[in-house]
RNA sequence: UGGGGUGUAGCCAAGUGGUAAGGCAACGGGUUUUGGUCCCGUGAUUCGGGGGUUCAAAUCCUCCCACCCCAGCCA
């Protein structure tokens, strides 16, 4: 790892663990991470990823990767695929340990015909809305099945049945007996297998019987030797019952259940849910746009797997609930990105600079150093002619205050180049500036002057006759909203605040040269703009740039503050 | 109205009886051939609220308030 991650914060996981080896509890420390392959891994589930796998690289344990595949109706091979690669893409190796609940569909059997031997679980034959009736209601309790008194014999017959294949779904359930009266629903004995006659991406149609996630979850767990099980909030609730099977079934390992808060970020939506209606409704251009807080979005969009990871650490691990603002997220990339990304030149909006006293017939070549933090990324060559490009907004005929930048007779500086004045602005027939013209002191090469006089501006540009055509990608904010969920509950749909400038495609943009032939996927800061990367195929024009995330923009504050001041 | 959780600055978050870390954001200032980076500085008489215990409380007790989760044969 060589990006600058920060230390580990101290947190309550953490502590625990840590106490545990000092009461010699534990010897090696394994956890894991237990994605249902029904979707694809956000931002969210990187807080998990990083918990669980950095734990055990911090304390020298194990962290498993296994799919939670107990329910064949909506899992897909597609999508364990697409989770192994965004977990190996974050930085994490599961090594041998890569399992599936599937695998231990025999054993869960096998456990659960203990439990009916034991006399603790049973057959139960009410139908689905039986069920709901008989579990009671949150201040209520709840009856117990008719089927309850059921004798083993004729429970182990009819489970055995039950995977037979002899039953239709939702005819029969296999049930933990436990207390129907518990002020926690989940041990109104709960289901822990169902009749489900679909095939399942893995095991085929071998089984039509298939356990619930409460049954499977912890038993998986045990058979893997797991120590710590790591999952979110809403479980908590599920601990008792993940006790009460590790406690009456003879597992090989104990592990211990902790829960944690999920994390909310501003200005978009984590949830299964309404990510999935983003991509159904088309409001993104499916779940990689760069606007998505997938990580294959946030691959796409240009973030590195350290500015995550660094992002997963800084916000913590606690309890309660957050709602993290994305300058955070952002934070982490520019600090990961800025060490890292060499330095180019584009223009987005090109504005036309002729140097009257630069002949017309010559060009030269500057140099520009790739990267001021590194100085290992070395320099490049910068071409250098009469005609330019420079950014429109770098230009103003009529200067605010505190604009530094290009006027009529003021002089700035081209990075890496000369210095040039502003001689005279020259418009079209609307009215519309079309070019500027500038002369430029000789004497600057480089881009100071031998008599040490300052400039205040310094402007990126292009040479007219060598640049590239590119066309750039400028992402902002999905929702307009903070927490467009919480809008949600007053009634208005969460879609409604998509921020319709989220995606501005700028095309003919200008970019040096020395971009051309640049691997796809190569993120790079253009300077003063901010950070891209580049989309798709290489090599072709216009050259596509995804920006990941806009340099701080000081000037843009202060024009703001200025133009709301008065 | 049952059960489980949470409440420390705009946001995230340490702190577990000895007098409120850190990060993001914001705001000042310095450096600067990116209005970037970097550096320096500015914030809680107070920890959801009220009582109480104590020489001493964000930390212990107590009452109250707010928010989140749970009534899938989803995970």
């Amino acid at each position: 790892m060589t990006e600058k991650e920060h230390s580990a914060p101290q947190h309550f996981i953490r502590n625990i663990i840590q106490e545990d080896f000092a009461g010699n509890r534990l010897q090696e420390l394994v956890t894991r991470f237990p994605p249902e392959p029904n979707g694809y891994l956000h931002i969210g589930h990187a807080k998990s990823i990083c918990l669980n796998f950095g734990l055990a690289r911090e304390f020298g344990g194990r962290c498993h990767l296994r799919f939670d595949d107990t329910n064949p109706l909506n899992e897909d091979e597609v999508y364990v695929d697409s989770i192994c690669r965004d977990v190996a893409w974050l930085g994490f190796d599961w090594g041998r340990h890569l399992y599936f609940a599937s695998d231990y569909y025999e054993q869960l059997y096998q456990y659960a015909v203990e439990l009916i031997k034991e006399d603790m679980a049973f057959v139960c034959s009410l139908s689905p809305e039986e069920i709901r009736h008989y579990r009671g209601t949150l201040t209520q309790p709840g009856t117990d099945s008719p089927y309850r008194t059921r004798g083993v014999e004729e429970n182990l017959d009819l489970f055995r049945r039950m995977r037979q294949g002899e039953f239709s779904e939702g005819s029969h359930v296999l049930r933990a007996k436990i207390d129907m009266a518990s002020s926690n629903l989940n041990m109104r004995d709960p289901v822990i297998f169902r009749i489900l006659h679909a095939r399942h991406h893995r095991t085929g149609d071998q089984w039509c019987i298939y356990p619930t996630y409460d049954f499977a979850h912890c038993l998986s767990d045990a058979q893997e030797g797991v120590t710590h099980s790591l999952c979110s909030q809403e479980f908590e609730d599920h601990r008792p019952l993940y006790d009460w099977f590790i406690e009456h079934l003879p597992v090989p390992a104990r592990p211990k259940q902790i829960e944690f808060a999920r994390m909310n970020l501003t200005y978009t939506v984590l949830s299964k849910r309404r990510l999935n209606r983003l991509v159904e409704e088309g409001h993104v251009d499916g779940w990689d746009d760069p606007r998505m807080p997938t990580l294959s979005g946030l691959r796409k969009r240009g973030y590195t797997p350290g500015a995550i990871r660094t992002f997963c650490d800084m916000i913590g691990v606690g309890k309660s609930e957050s709602l993290v603002q994305m300058s955070m997220l952002e934070h982490a990339l520019r600090d990961d990105l800025n060490y890292r990304a060499p330095r180019f030149m584009g223009v987005q909006d090109p504005l036309k600079v002729v140097i009257l006293n630069y002949p017309q017939d010559i060009e030269e070549e500057l140099e520009g150093i790739n990267n001021p933090e590194d100085e290992s990324m070395g320099t490049r060559s910068l071409p250098f002619s009469r005609e330019i490009y420079i950014e429109r907004d770098d230009f103003r005929e009529d200067p605010p205050k505190k604009y530094f930048r290009l006027a009529p007779g003021r002089e700035v500086r081209l990075r890496y180049a000369y210095f040039i004045t502003c001689v005279d602005v020259v418009k079209d027939e609307n009215g519309e500036i079309a070019e500027l013209h500038c002369t430029y002191d000789p004497e600057s090469r480089g881009g100071s002057s031998p008599d040490g006089r300052k400039v205040k501006g310094t402007l990126h540009w292009v040479s007219a006759r060598h640049c590239l055509e590119a066309e750039f990608r400028l992402y902002d904010r999905l929702f307009t909203k903070a927490d467009p969920t919480a809008e949600e509950k007053k009634g208005v749909d969460f879609v409604q605040y998509i921020n319709p400038e989220s995606l501005r495609v700028v095309a003919g943009c200008k970019v040096e040269p020395a971009l051309r032939g640049i691997e796809p996927r190569t993120r790079l800061q253009f300077e003063r703009k901010g950070y891209f990367c580049l989309e798709g195929d290489s090599g072709k024009e216009p050259l596509v740039f995804n920006m990941a995330v806009a340099l701080k923009d000081t000037w843009a504050k202060i024009e703001k503050r200025e133009q709301q001041g008065g």
